[in-house]
DNA sequence: CGGTATCCCCATTGATACTG
DNA sequence: CAGTATCAATGGGGATACCG
């Protein structure tokens, strides 16, 4: 039962670090949020995708769009053309996405003020 | 103007990218989330901090509170105590990324929902 | 207690080649 | 074009031991 030292803290950070440690999982890393970014912005095919998104390999690109594409944010439709087209949208799902990316982007502008000095 | 275009797409995209960059690059990983979490809820000692985030090793502890320190996330205070003592204390720019973790933690919970099925 | 040093493994990545 | 297959290399992370 009850923990009888610093414990609130431990109740209540376990509590609350379910979703973060959900959306960390899913998140993290170099790719996705780039990924999404770039989809953001308009529906893309897979080429232009790696265009965008530099350094960034096919390999690594497939490998990232399945995985949000298991997660529902972004949706994948193949044309039956020659040569083969495919077209990646980002899904509703996928746009709620909006309000982390841009907390994170708004934080990354403070933090750059803060190191390179102000 | 109307950038009707991908060209729009492109520039907007590597421009709104940089600071988001950033904050990947630092953020980025299982660990330095929970570990500013659970110094937010008061200050700890290296081994409370093991204690509270589970699953985080010694070297790796020690590897992301480096980091963490060096971008005046946290500060660490050694105290001349034997057996040693170290308080490691999230600071006031560690605060201002609670907005973002609180987006993270709102995100993560509405994910959740949507893929267990609501 | 608060770490560092070492070894070792395997997961991720890059490079290259290939296919429908 | 949109990937997959294969191989090799790199390094991050676990386990363990040790030190101030």
């Amino acid at each position: 039962m009850a923990n009888t030292t610093a414990n609130s803290t431990q109740k209540e950070c376990s509590a609350g670090m379910l979703p973060i440690k959900d959306a960390l999982t899913l998140l993290s890393g170099k790719w996705k949020i780039p990924i999404i970014m770039s989809l953001s912005f308009g529906g893309k095919r897979f080429k232009e995708i790696t265009k965008e998104v530099v350094g960034l390999s096919d390999k690594v690109l497939a490998k990232e769009l399945k995985e949000l594409e298991e997660n529902y944010l972004i949706s994948r439709t193949a044309l039956d053309t020659f040569p083969p087209t495919v077209a990646y949208e980002i899904t509703a799902h996928g746009r709620t996405l909006e309000k982390v990316i841009l907390e994170l982007k708004n934080w990354g502008l403070q933090h750059r003020k803060m190191v390179t000095g102000k």
